[in-house]
DNA sequence: GTTTTTGTACGAAAGTTTTCGTAGAAAAAT
DNA sequence: ATTTTTCTACGAAAACTTTCGTACAAAAAC
């Protein structure tokens, strides 16, 4: 049914414009490339062929598989949410953060308006990692 | 003394290697570009004069400042540090994690990147919003 | 004073990402 | 049955980023 291209090697890295795409198809499950375009013109102006040549070399890259069983064909995210989201974070905590994730941390919730019930769940989750390794 | 080119637009975003050596600048304090570029090149492999380039082109863009009293220049970083860094977590919570500051935090504390102490001060901050709006 | 080193400026190649136009097949509408 | 719409493929332009070579001036070393 769908198909993967490369076997799935580490899978490079979405640029930002794949990570858009990605985030739907996490969101949204497997979807034609009309219901992904449509997805995507609600943020910003995206042409229809864009977001296909885009989905097309993120195929070959293997981010995406596809089923070509009917003319129309079905795209699905190739990599998984929480790996690739982790792989980004990452990097992101270490070009802009300087690998402190703690600092980024920090502004997240400083600058952030987290809600009540957010800052409660966040030291749950703290609690939790301090029983793992006190 | 130092110079800086436009008046202060919002100056635009940085890209990775712009980053890298805002990331010099600020930790620093302004240098010549020869420190600029040895302090890269504990990372990476960086030329002298593409590290030059890039800082001319920084300076058109604003984001850094410069001194051309002596025929050495000195840079310095243009642009704040936190609010930088600021839009830049802004921008990549949008497209990583659709917005959600929250889902950031919980991947980055999650991903065991935050010693006991850090914990505790991240709890601290917490109790410190929550005073602010209970 | 000549040579070597150290510096800026800048054009332009190379690399990457994004965008779109055009072609042609298949399906739907008329 | 013909026209119109919908779809994929793909080349290539446009836009952006990164890298480096060359030119030439100033300073330092010899």
């Amino acid at each position: 049914m769908f198909q993967k291209k490369s076997a799935a090697p580490p899978a490079a890295r979405p640029t930002e414009s794949e990570l858009e795409i990605l985030q739907v198809l996490w969101e949204t499950g497997p979807t034609t490339v009309r219901a992904i375009n449509e997805r995507l013109n609600e943020r910003r102006e995206v042409g229809y062929t864009t977001t296909l040549k885009l989905l097309q070399i993120m195929f070959d890259k293997g981010l995406v598989a596809r089923s070509e069983d009917a003319r129309t064909h079905l795209y699905a995210a190739g990599v998984d949410e929480a790996a690739t989201k982790g792989v980004l974070l990452r990097q992101f905590v270490d070009t802009a953060f300087r690998g402190s994730a703690m600092q980024l941390v920090m502004q997240a919730l400083g600058n952030h308006e987290a809600t009540p019930t957010e800052l409660d769940e966040i030291k749950a989750l703290i609690q939790q990692l301090e029983q793992q390794q006190p």
